[in-house]
DNA sequence: GAGTAAAATTGATTCAGAATAAGAATTTAT
DNA sequence: ATAAATTCTTATTCTGAATCAATTTTACTC
C-alpha cells in the first residue's frame, strides 16, 4: 500500500502549483535549494490571521489551498478589502518597502500556506538569478493587479464592477486548469462589496438581476457562468475589437 | 570662473536626489558602478511620451525634474490616470512581470530623466545586495502607493478625495525638503479628475468651495495650503486619535 | 498681439447607488 | 436539533456626483 503524500510535507518539486508559484523558470537544482528555505505551515482556520498591519515583515507566503482576504482599516475604522489571494498566489510582499506589514491577511476558509522567510529568500535569490527575477516579477504582477483594481473602482458602474469581478475569477480558474464556468468561492457578499467599493445591498440586487438575465448564478458560495459572452460585454471588455471595427 | 555643472552630465554621486533614488543605502563604490549603467537622457517636452502601452520593456526611469502622468486606456477608449511621477520617483517597473509596458507615461512639463536599462540593472543588482533590496523596495513602495490610491477611490467622497490628494502632494513636497504649504504643480484639473475618479466639473466646484473656506487655494498651477489642520481632517486622517478617545 | 483652441467655471437637471429599514435565509454554536 | 447570530434579500427614500449646456478664462499659434 502506497503511503499517501501529505499535503504539508510535499516539496516544491512535487507541488501541483509549481507552475504558478516561485519555481517558475527554475531548474531542478535551484528548486531544491528553494525547497530548503520553505516552511510548510499547519493549516489555518477560517478567520485566522496570517499577518497583520504593523507587524514586522519576516516572510512572504504562498497559498496552497483555501484563500485569504487582505484588509486595511482606515482612520475612520472601516475596513477596505485590497485583494483576495487564492491557491498559487503569493502574498506579503507589500511589506518590503517599510519592513512591516501595511495590511492584514485573514483566511476566508481552511487554508494552507508555505512560508518563505524573506531574508533567506533575498539571500538565495542573489545566487539564483532566475529566482531573483521571479521575485521582482511577482511584486510587479501584484502592482499590475492593483492597478486593474483601481481602474475598476474609478469609473465603472456597479454592474460593470460585478461582471468584471466574476470574469476575473472565471479566467483565474481557467488559468489554473479548473473549470471557469462553475466553481466554488467562499466569499461573503460583504467582502465582495468592500473590495468593489459597493454596499452589500447593491451587490445582492445586481446578483439577483444578472441571475434573472441568465448571465451567471452566484448562490451559497457556488458560481455558475451561463453566458460568458454577455458577461464579457457587461464587464466592458469585449467592445475593444468592435470599437476597432467601428473606428477603422 | 567655475564651469556650471550641467544637469544632464551630473552623476549619481553628485545628484541632489540621491537620497530619494536608487543610491539609497549604497556605499560610494557601488554608486559609481550604478553610475556606469545610468544614461542621462535629453529633456522631454510637455506631452512627450516616455514609454507606451505594449512597448517592450527595456529600462526603468528616474525623474530628475518635471514629471509624468501614467495613463491606461480601457476597452471603451477612455483614459484612466494611474499615477503622477515627480522628481525622485522611479517609473516603469510595472512592466517587469509581462516584459512589456502596460501603461503610457506622458510628460506633464519639461522633464529630465535618467534611464536605467533593466537587464543591466538586474545583473548589477545580483552583485550588489543593497541595490537589489533597493529595487525590490521600490516596486513594493509603488504597490503600497497604488493601494492607497485604490482606497481613496473606493469609499471616499469627492471632497475627501481632493483633500487627501492635496495632503499627499503637500507631504511629498516636505519629504523632499521643499515647502509643503506652497508649491507649483503643472496639473490639469482634467488629469486630477481622472486620477481621483471624478469629473472636472466636480473638481472645479470643490476647489472653489475649499478656497472659499480658506482651506487651500489652487489656481494657475500654484497650490497654497492655508489650514493644514482642517485639510487633514477633511481628508479623513486626523480623526484617528479622536476616535480612540471617543471609543476608549 | 489678435485669433483660435483648449480648459475651467458655473448653473440646472438627472440618476445611480447609498442609506435605511424590515423580513427571510443561512450559518454557527449550544 | 434547536436557538442565536450572521448574512442576505427586497422595497423605499434620499443624496452626491454625473451629465448637459452655456460662458469665461487661459494657453497657444502665427
Amino acid at each position: 500500500m502506497a503511503t499517501p503524500i501529505s499535503l504539508f510535507n510535499a516539496n516544491c518539486a512535487e507541488c501541483g502549483l509549481k507552475k504558478l508559484c516561485f519555481p517558475i523558470g527554475l531548474d531542478k537544482a535551484d528548486v531544491l535549494r528553494l525547497d530548503e528555505i520553505v516552511k510548510r505551515k499547519s493549516p489555518l482556520q477560517k478567520g485566522d490571521v496570517l499577518f497583520s498591519h504593523g507587524k514586522s515583515f519576516q516572510a512572504v507566503y504562498a497559498v496552497r489551498s483555501g484563500g485569504f482576504k487582505v484588509v486595511a482599516t482606515n482612520a475612520a475604522g472601516d475596513d477596505q478589502i485590497l485583494g483576495f489571494y487564492l491557491p498559487g498566489d503569493i502574498l506579503g510582499a507589500d511589506a518590503v518597502a517599510r519592513g512591516e506589514h501595511v495590511s492584514t491577511a485573514i483566511a476566508i476558509d481552511t487554508t494552507t500556506v508555505c512560508e518563505i522567510p524573506f531574508p533567506e529568500l533575498e539571500r538565495l535569490s542573489l545566487q539564483v538569478p532566475a529566482l531573483n527575477h521571479q521575485l521582482l516579477s511577482m511584486i510587479s504582477k501584484e502592482l499590475v493587479d492593483e492597478r486593474m483594481h483601481a481602474e475598476l473602482l474609478s469609473r465603472k458602474s456597479a454592474e460593470e464592477r460585478i461582471a468584471l469581478f466574476v470574469l476575473w475569477l472565471s479566467r483565474r480558474q481557467e488559468r489554473r486548469g479548473f473549470n471557469g464556468q462553475m466553481f466554488r468561492l467562499g466569499l461573503l457578499h460583504r467582502d465582495m462589496a468592500l473590495y468593489l467599493g459597493l454596499t452589500p445591498e447593491t451587490v445582492s440586487r445586481i446578483l439577483a438581476k444578472l441571475s434573472d438575465e441568465r448571465v451567471f448564478h452566484w448562490r451559497n458560495k457556488q458560481v455558475e457562468v451561463m453566458d460568458m459572452e454577455i458577461l464579457t460585454r457587461l464587464a466592458g471588455e469585449a467592445s475593444k475589437e468592435a470599437l476597432c471595427v467601428r473606428t477603422a
